[in-house]
RNA sequence: GCCUUGGUGGCGGAAUUGGUAGACGCGUUGGAUUCAAAAUCCAAUUCUUUCGGGAGUGUGGGUUCGAUUCCCACCCAAGGUACCA
């Protein structure tokens, strides 16, 4: 009678389908508990052992609190909208829905597999129309809303209207574009329609704008940075140059400071809340406005040091700022407009790490500053970004090292305006540390008192003003793709109109290509008619566009984060018809209580679903404005590449460490064919691919070492570990503690099986605890202390462990558990009962097995989980007449008159000895000198 | 470059508030059992040593009676860097 895992895990995965087991009610007397994994996107290499990473911590706790007594919700979908499967469509033609309905089908096999406790009945796609209508529905919403300073809050844009037709736009608080002009109510009823819907994009919360995109032409598409290398596109090799395009953005900056404040009431990991902080970079400073000189154009910067307004000795321009065309003198024109091309070229991130490499051409003009009047030279330098602030910066080389570098390279003068400060090789960036000289009236003023006062006189005299800044750009929301949620919008004469929400969704129209057309146009551009009737609210097959009721809809989809910002919503209630998640069920279950995910997505997803969930929750649709109480991020899983050498230019191979010898490339293999030792197997790797079927090999020892290395898991790096083998070699209920037992979850780790056999024999000797030589076999009588301390030790610190998410201490505790009962040869239900159910939410399967091997016809999920009874933890002692359990602290008084040496000799001596005779943890002696001993333990 | 995280035996990792560094597991070595193997069980296992010791938590400094833990500088690796999800 062994331990038949196969055979275990397929009879409770079974019942737990059949029964329901996990599937959450949205009316209960108990509390709710609500545990989120980020769902996954299917890709086509199938689950990898990283997946589950996440998924088994979040699987345990929510046993956990089921064992616990709460309601929980722990619900499971896929964010199946993507890339990949676009990529594949375009390269085989096969229709990306296809694609992903055979990689989810895979995914669900994987995850069954695995014993998860999710409410299936729940699931969600976001590639789905009746998902995606909602996704549609909310965009709608966003569309059809403005934010208003004043209330801080979104609001219907009719109230806009209504505030335009009585007020114009004065007195208005709302965000809008920056190059919004006044007008007066009579203004306003005189526009066109078309003028009025102008203004009105100015102000939606989803709205269209011109925005900076990479383009290639030779593909005919727009690229990530992350398909742009080396300034050519990663497919094809073309060249990448920036273009502006008409693109819808979501005006996320509205809740910049909403965003901001939110996080500190959040129980989520402080690293992660720091990198939103940085990332919406709220800094405080001044705008200022320079003349030019012989132009009637200003140049209006953005500065955190208004402070160091006289040390400006030139002003620099981002390559893209459109004054640069028109201030630009004719014998600079030619260097400048060479400068501007190079600069296209690069990518923002080339250009922000490339910071060695100074870059910057004089335009010829010369900006006035506003309180000397002194001519100031204007320069365009590619370390300004056009993203950031105005995209113009007043260069002060004695306060910023950027500046100074710019300066000193180009031989600029630098004017130091610090008291006392030594700049001759570098910038004084320290403020507050000194005073200010050679400033006019700001003469012998600190920091901060020269803030207030140079803001205060620049908005006296109308050239500038005090002004908050945020990084955080607002996001666009286009995507030059087919494979992403339409947006329901249809344009007439060239305004964007929303269709009705009775008309949603929207949906996806087919297409015979999945590349952009060849006017350059996205992909939907290939659909026969992609036209909005006005007349039968349809799309229409084979209709004509016209100018009264056939109007061409957009042709961009959402992007990624569209589906994904708000589906944990739509978990609470996913069947609901009528709404995107219904009244009840949302002020029942509120929000999540515990979401674990990766920490890639801190300023990607993170922070535009915290955007969604606020703007939602001003229109009082949602009861809560954050959506997760506290975050988990998992560390990820890593592959271990595995490279071989090649001799150049032959089909020779060479082992790893005979490499210096020879001129050699490195291919990449495929790691199943790679052992634990760094060997390869040659004839596996002479199967794989036909190029190494002939191949020949320069062997050390015998043997092929390959070259490792550790990067993201990926089908393309041939890294991917399936967990299907672990689970049929092993068993689920050993790939999950594994997982747990290989280190703290917020770690990244590199994947690797070495140690999995010590985990599978831990729960052989659990099996074992409960079966003799006969088979099955738990006693009826009263166990003894000793099995009954080690019992409750575990209770206490299993408990403990898993409040803190520290499951790979807690499955330590556990192997030291059963060793000491084995030793024991404890066999009475009295423990071995409560030992299954606080190894319910780890080795699932197992415990319910052995549960219902001791005679129980419920499944062990419904089961309390044990509490610890502390009497049997404390312990007399002859040495020490004191008790102890947990955290213990004497505190000793010790003659004074005794120096270190001594006091250490006593203790070392006798109270050392004597702690470490109790219990199973060395106690810990600490002296401080000449006064107090504490002894902990 | 910038933001975030991490660096401890042959390996994954543990160490509560600054107090015996290396829990637990893998691997290795030796032993038991076996005709033998697998499986299982027991013991040893940071390095070094002239067996007295000595060194040791990425590197170099600092604070402290005492530092894996706190501070400063640096090196290395991973994640993000706005159209990968």
């Amino acid at each position: 009678m062994g331990y038949n895992f196969l055979e275990i895990e397929k009879k409770w995965q079974n019942y737990w389908a059949k029964n329901q087991t996990f599937k959450a009610s949205n009316k209960s007397e108990l509390p709710k508990y609500y545990v989120l994994d980020m769902f996954p996107y299917p890709s086509g290499a199938g689950l990898h052992v990283g997946h589950p990473l996440g998924y088994i911590a979040s699987d345990i706790y929510a046993r956990y609190k089921r064992h616990k007594g709460f309601n929980v919700l722990h619900p499971q979908g896929y964010d199946s909208f993507g890339l990949p499967a676009e990529q594949y469509a375009i390269q085989t033609g096969q229709h990306p829905n296809l694609t992903t309905e055979a990689n989810i089908n895979r995914y669900r096999k994987q995850l069954d597999k695995m014993g998860f406790s999710f409410d299936w009945s729940r699931e969600v796609r976001t590639s789905q129309a009746d998902f995606y209508k909602w996704t549609q529905w909310i965009f709608l919403l966003l569309f059809d809303s403005y934010y208003c300073k004043t209330t801080n809050s979104a609001q219907p844009i009719k109230k806009l209207v209504s505030h335009f037709e009585t007020n114009g736009n004065a007195n208005l608080n709302a965000v809008s574009d920056e190059k919004i002009i006044s007008f007066t109510p009579d203004d306003w009823t005189a526009f066109s329609y078309k003028e009025k819907q102008e203004v009105l994009l100015m102000y939606r919360l989803a709205y269209l704008s011109e925005s900076e995109v990479n383009w290639c032409s030779e593909l005919g598409t727009v690229l990530a940075n992350d398909e742009i290398v080396n300034g050519v596109s990663e497919r094809g090799g073309y060249m990448v140059t920036k273009k502006k395009m008409k693109q819808w953005s979501m005006r996320i900056g509205a809740y910049a400071e909403r965003l901001l404040e939110g996080l500190n009431q959040l129980d989520w990991p402080e690293s992660l809340k720091e990198m939103q902080r940085n990332w919406i970079g709220k800094s405080i400073g001044a705008n200022v406005r320079f003349n030019i000189q012989d132009y009637k154009g200003v140049i209006e910067v953005f500065t955190t040091r208004p402070d160091t307004l006289f040390g400006v000795t030139f002003m620099t321009l981002a390559p893209e700022h459109p004054l640069v065309n028109t201030i630009i003198s004719d014998q600079q024109k030619v260097e400048v407009l060479a400068y501007v091309e190079a600069s296209a070229k690069r990518s923002e991130r080339d250009r922000m790490s490339d910071v060695k490499s100074i870059s910057g051409v004089f335009t010829g003009a010369y900006a006035i500053h506003p309180f000397t009047k002194e001519p100031i030279p204007i320069w365009i330098g590619d370390y300004v970004l056009a993203g950031y602030g105005t995209g113009a910066v007043m260069a002060v080389p004695c306060g910023d090292q950027r500046d100074f570098n710019f300066a000193k390279h180009f031989n600029i003068q630098i004017r130091n305006i610090f008291e006392g400060a030594d700049i001759t090789t570098e910038a004084f960036v320290e403020k507050g540390k000194t005073k200010i000289k050679d400033s006019d009236f700001l003469n012998g003023l600190a920091y901060k008192e020269a803030m207030i006062k140079v803001i205060k006189r620049l908005e006296q005299e109308g050239s500038g003003e005090g002004t908050i800044n945020y990084r955080l750009r607002d996001a666009i929301f286009s995507r030059q793709r087919y494979w992403g949620e339409p947006i329901p919008i249809y344009y007439k004469n060239g305004i964007p109109v929303a269709l009705k929400t009775e008309n949603l969704p929207l949906v996806l129209p087919e297409v015979e290509q999945y590349l952009p057309t060849p006017e350059g146009a996205p992909p939907l551009g290939n659909a026969p008619t992609w036209a909005w009737d006005t007349i039968s609210e349809k799309v229409v097959p084979n209709a004509r566009l016209n100018e009264t009721s056939v109007f061409p809809l957009e042709l961009n989809t959402m992007p990624g984060w569209a589906g994904s910002s708000w589906y944990f919503n739509r978990y609470m209630d996913a069947d609901n018809q009528e709404a995107f998640v219904g009244k009840e069920a949302v002020n029942y279950w509120q929000n999540v209580d515990l979401y674990i995910g990766g920490s890639e997505h801190a300023t990607g997803h993170l922070l535009y679903s915290r955007f969604w969930q606020k703007f939602l929750f001003d229109l009082n649709l949602l009861p809560v404005d954050e959506y997760a109480k506290k975050l988990i991020n998992q560390g990820m899983i890593l592959g271990s590449s595995a490279f071989i050498y090649r001799k150049k230019g032959t089909q020779e191979y060479v082992s790893k460490n005979l490499i210096k010898d020879f001129e050699v490339e490195s291919i990449r293999v495929d790691i199943s064919m790679v052992n634990n030792s760094d060997e390869l197997d040659l004839e596996a790797l002479r199967k794989w691919q036909p190029q190494f079927s002939t191949a020949s090999f320069v062997l050390e020892n015998g043997v092929y070492h390959v070259e490792r290395e550790v990067e993201k898991m990926s089908k393309s790096k041939y890294n991917v570990v399936n967990p299907d083998l672990i689970c049929e070699q092993y068993g689920a209920d050993t790939l999950r503690m594994y997982e747990m037992f290989l280190g703290p979850i917020e770690q990244a780790k590199p994947w690797n099986t070495a140690g999995i056999s010590g985990v599978h024999s831990f729960l052989k000797k659990l099996w074992k605890l409960y079966h003799n030589s006969e088979g099955f076999y738990v006693s009826e009588g009263s166990a003894s202390k000793e099995s009954l301390k080690s019992l409750n030790q575990t209770i206490k610190k299993v408990t403990e462990d898993i409040e803190n998410f520290s499951f790979n201490t807690c499955i330590s505790s556990f192997m030291i558990c059963v060793n000491e009962l084995t030793a024991q040869k404890c066999n009475e239900r009295g423990v071995l009962e409560p030992l299954a159910i606080l190894l319910a939410p780890f080795a699932v399967h197992l415990s319910e097995e052995l549960w219902q091997l001791m005679g129980h016809d419920t499944s062990i999920s419904t089961v309390s989980f044990p509490i610890y009874e502390p009497s049997y933890l404390v312990e007399s002692s002859k040495n020490y007449p004191v008790s102890f359990n947990g955290k213990m602290r004497f505190t000793i008084e010790l003659s004074l008159k005794l120096n270190p040496q001594e006091i250490e000799e006593i203790i070392m001596k006798d109270e050392r000895t004597q702690l470490q005779l109790q219990g199973r943890n060395p106690k810990k002696v600490i002296v401080v000198p000449g006064k107090i001993i504490n002894i902990v333990g």
